[in-house]
RNA sequence: GGCCUUGUGGUCAAGCGGUUAAGACGGCGCCCUCUCACGGCGCAAUCCCGGGUUCGAUUCCCGGCAAGGUCACCA
């Protein structure tokens, strides 16, 4: 067969020499341990944990050894395009801190350019040509009709499913007969023709499984569509072999077609990056666990995360404490420490699919904001109101004093009692609320109306906005002992049948009046920052 | 179903021939306390199963089993 005809006659005009590219595309000029790794999603615009996953492991990695990052946009499958969907990448990303070297929309160095691979056509039919040429690629005609039969008797018959060996029914067409078809205008794909034999088995090393265990290919894959366009198996070959990648970290999804990988960088004569597969995130879902899956689950969405008000470093160091088994400990000793610092290794990435844990997350999320001053509080509940705050709460930055007040109180800033209780910005904010929303509902009482009366009363008599906390209890005690309540909280316990209550169900009864809540940081604080007139007002409507 | 990967408390996990089998989250209890919270102390809970190898296996080997992934002109 005369291939050099037939390439001719599937892939007409000149292509620049192979080599050429090799020149177009030098390798980088970086440090000997440097890394370049990448990041190449789909232009769906929707970045998911997964993503973010690999984001910070690829990131890490490359930054660490002084190496580059770099986006690339896998678009050969138009169903998948959405407009504006890089931008939403680039930026979800960012808010985490992840930042690219070049790539597309990213600007810098656009040597190894461009980073769309629609725009790299010409790149790819190259090389099929020249597989083409060489015999390790043939036109195939076969329609989704016959291809879907065939996978069906396979399957039947308890087969490898697949275009493949005595299969491959195109492989062995004449040369007349792929000339009849191409002049009957019938549409055709290239395949690689394969040369791996499935029973023959390699060991491999993968950066983050180990080494592990590889069939040879025998699939007659197809490299490059009907459109023109080639597959991801194909696109991913060429790009990192001229984008020059060093290390390809991806999800262990990918695991299975990396036969395919290693015969196509094989006939293009390309080295073979490294590789590191990491395993997916899971969700428990009655007995079993699944991955989590986009459709199902909004916690897979950065814009939950992003909505909810989670610190993007809470996020982050999650996420970091389930990529690398040592960081947590890394980070218990260094709390304060730049997460740069962290030695990151794709040899201590986890080997199996790990469950989601949103109380992990939340935990974490407490103490990273509990590390904030009250000016950095103030910034990081500022821009989530203005994005996601109703218009009261929009209102609370109006007062710069009283928020700063009313922060430093409740979630007692710069004291040695920091509450962690709220894990969110939209947590955080309801906190707030009481200092400048009066309370449309209140918990329950657990007194009889009387005695609640008669404690707002007699509070109301003695109160006194320039008492300090200790006179202010004090008052309180005496209320509570008028009343029949116990004002030290020692007698109660010696002897609780001989009062209605102690000094702190007194307390909540205030605390519910002012604040509508039964729970809430020191009363006196708040009931100074809220102003005389405002709680008598709010102890009034009580009664 | 074939192939690949993975199996340590409920979750994330350290350990990889001899350990009282770390630690973190969660749960429970106690202390502190005007409530909540914070903090402190403590408790319960784990080596998938079966065979080997070995003086000794969570650790090594074999075989099961289970879970996950994958078998497209999608990435």
């Amino acid at each position: 067969m005369n291939y050099k005809a037939l390439a001719e006659r599937l892939l007409p005009g000149q292509y620049p020499a192979l080599e050429s590219y090799e020149t177009r595309y030098p390798l980088r000029n970086l440090p000997e341990k440097a890394e370049v790794t990448r990041l190449a999603p789909s232009p769906t615009g929707f970045i998911h944990l997964g993503n973010l996953f690999a984001a910070i492991a690829n990131e890490r990695i490359a930054h660490r050894s002084g190496g580059i990052l770099y986006l690339r946009i896998e678009d050969t499958d138009l169903k998948r395009k959405v407009d504006g969907a890089v931008e939403a990448v680039i930026k979800a990303l960012e808010y985490f801190d992840i930042r690219f070297d070049e790539g597309a929309e990213i600007g810098g160095d656009e040597t190894y350019g461009p980073w769309y691979q629609r725009q790299r056509a010409e790149i790819y039919r190259a090389f099929v040509k020249h597989l083409i040429e060489e015999g390790r690629a043939y036109p195939c005609f076969c329609t989704e009709e016959e291809l879907s039969r065939l996978r069906e008797e396979q399957t039947a018959r308890k087969e490898v499913t697949g275009y493949y060996g005595k299969y491959a029914k195109c492989r062995g067409l004449s040369e007349e007969e792929i000339y009849q078809n191409l002049d009957a205008g019938k549409p055709f794909v290239i395949r690689l023709k394969s040369m791996g034999d499935p029973e023959v088995k390699h060991t491999f090393h993968d950066e983050i499984k180990g080494d592990i265990t590889v069939h040879e290919n025998d699939q007659d894959v197809v490299i490059l569509k009907s459109d023109g366009i080639p597959t991801y198996h194909f696109a991913h070959a060429v790009d990192d072999h001229f984008m020059r990648t060093t290390l390809v970290i991806r999800g262990e999804e990918w695991l299975a077609s990396l036969p395919i990988h290693i015969e196509l960088f094989g006939a293009l004569g390309f080295p073979l990056p490294r590789y590191g597969h990491n395993c997916s995130l899971m969700k428990q879902e009655g007995e079993t666990r699944r991955k989590l899956s986009k459709r199902k689950d909004p916690e897979l969405s950065l814009e939950f995360y992003r909505k909810e008000g989670y610190h993007p470093r809470a996020v982050k160091v999650y996420i970091l404490t389930l990529l690398n088994s040592n960081f947590e400990e890394w980070y218990l000793k260094n709390p304060e420490a730049p997460l740069e610092e962290f030695k990151f290794t794709a040899a201590k990435m986890s080997k199996s699919g790990t469950l989601f844990d949103l109380d992990k997350l939340s935990d974490i999320s407490k103490n990273e904001l509990a590390k904030l001053s009250a000016g950095q509080m103030r910034d990081f509940l500022k821009t989530w109101a203005e994005e996601f705050g109703s218009e009261a709460q929009k209102a609370y930055f109006s007062d710069e004093e009283k928020l700063l007040g009313a922060l430093t109180l409740c979630m007692g800033i710069g004291g040695k009692k920091r509450r962690k209780d709220f894990t969110t910005a939209s947590q955080a904010m309801e906190l707030l609320r009481y200092f400048f929303e009066r309370p449309a509902e209140f918990e329950p009482y657990r007194v009889e109306e009387t005695v609640k009366h008669a404690l707002l009363v007699g509070f109301l008599k003695t109160y006194s906005p320039a008492d300090d906390a200790q006179t202010w209890f004090a008052k309180v005690k005496e209320v509570a002992a008028e009343n029949g309540f116990a004002a030290e909280m020692k007698d109660y316990k010696a002897n609780p049948d001989a009062y209605r209550g102690s000094v702190a169900d007194v307390a909540e009864v205030l605390r519910i009046a002012t604040t509508g809540k039964a729970n809430t940081p020191d009363l006196w604080t708040i009931q100074h920052i809220l102003g005389e007139a405002e709680v008598r007002a709010r102890i009034a409507a009580q009664l």
